[in-house]
DNA sequence: CGTGCTATTGACGCAACTCAATTAAGGTGG
DNA sequence: CCACCTTAATTGAGTTGCGTCAATAGCACG
């Protein structure tokens, strides 16, 4: 089930045989639905399980008093919600679904056998957890210092970018099921600022947009144009030393 | 020595004789200073140790590569620059001083015997470094959804009411040492606008500034005209429950 | 085959930026 | 202790990226 958690993982280091198979159980013990655009969890609720997303986009956010609503990270599939929620006492922000999202609860005691019987799981939650840090940083550089045209561009590189590494992309293209919207409220644009933006990124050849659908001719042109640096999303197995050893190939259970 | 650390950690749960020994323990073992304006890690860097800032203000920051530069985050006294370095093959940012800074280098070693014989500080230093993310996610609302005035006005919050954590405020006011240039690449306005907002507050008594000193004379109203929300700071001593009990008097060493 | 979101377009306004010049503050060496 | 020098703070004038408001057109989905 979880194979994007998996192939996200292995980017990091090479799990081995019983690692799949113990977050393969890990993700099947209770499995839920949920419909576009609703809550999965609320700010002030104190969840007791963590949310592993198997299919479908979700978004961490935050409102103020008077409405504004900042998108604050995209969850793909994949992606871990909130891997350690149970130290602190309440939620303080929100997740919620973009599009049909099927997800995984995994509960503390689940989430503490795997990692106590598991080390290269263990670091490759860590190195999942330091990436997300970064990501935020990143956000965080993205919304105080660029333009309006390199924001959008930032933030589809990182979605391609984060698609790819889960397989959920197609040659150039991807899924695109944020509205403008959504584009606007994660990169502190107005919707129709976001509708110019892409506008001009379309007739420049930068993006093509099509019914959720996005392709990106020249990747390396957008990162340009963006000031996209890949590597805080640290993509090259850096964990590669912890690798599971052939041992899996001799002892297959 | 790390009085600043201890205390904040304190804020979350109550430290044993034995624990608060040996962080200061830990942190006599190399300590160094900095010059303001000095980098301590720079983006590329792959350090072997943790730092804790033990006097001082830094922050950290990236660059783009046309020179504009964004703070993603202050470091006050007591604050730990990053916990969890190892893991990652090489920094994706840089780190440096604001003013004089006096530090205590934490080897990975002495990281791990730490955690491994005081559950009560792993503990902490995960609330830690939660309330480090969270903090994080407020400043991308802060930047993607607040006006400039809103934005200053979250910073000082934050940066008094995490002060007067540490022990380092006086009644309503606090050393501020930060140039209006790091208050803007801070909050992504211009330094020409953090002044003129500053001037701003300043006649509409939100706040006084003198000479490197900040008074906030009504701290809620402040926060108020912010929109600050302090539960991301988690401050309510969540993890009581882990309180050393009272045998550390009863047997002191 | 509406009904309600989403996308698009135009007109207009303003928050914040840039450029540029001036004043004030610290820090340092003689 | 003052003269000097650098950095920070302040002020003014002109510009602009992006927001707001409002209306229309295009979808999807029940």
């Amino acid at each position: 089930m979880p194979q994007h958690l998996i192939r996200k993982l292995e980017q990091f280091a090479r799990l081995s045989y019983d690692d799949r198979h113990a977050l393969e159980e890990a993700a099947r013990q209770r499995v839920r639905l949920f419909d576009p655009h609703q809550d999965i969890i609320r700010e002030g609720d104190n969840p007791d399980h963590v949310n592993l997303i198997l299919e479908g986009w979700a978004c961490r956010y935050k409102t103020l008093e008077d409405g504004r609503r900042q998108i604050i990270s995209f969850f793909l599939p994949g992606d871990l919600c909130d891997p350690h929620v149970f130290v602190l006492r309440e939620m303080d922000h929100s997740i919620s679904t973009i599009t049909h999202v099927r997800l995984a609860e995994i509960s503390r005691d689940t989430l503490l056998s795997l990692t106590e019987q598991h080390p290269r799981i263990t670091q490759a939650l860590w190195w999942e957890m330091l990436v997300h840090a970064a990501t935020q940083r990143e956000w965080t550089v993205n919304l105080g210092q660029r333009t309006g045209l390199e924001r959008i561009g930032h933030l589809l590189c990182e979605l391609f970018i984060r698609l790819r590494g889960v397989g959920l992309t197609n040659g150039d293209s991807c899924a695109l099921p944020a509205t403008q919207i959504d584009l606007g409220d994660a990169t502190g644009l107005s919707n129709v600022h976001v509708n110019r933006v892409l506008q001009e990124m379309r007739t420049t050849g930068l993006v093509m947009l099509k019914g959720k659908y996005l392709t990106i001719p020249d990747l390396e042109r957008l990162q340009r144009v963006s000031l996209f640096n890949v590597n805080y999303l640290h993509l090259d197995r850096e964990g590669r030393h912890l690798d599971a050893n052939g041992s899996e190939r001799l002892n297959p259970s």
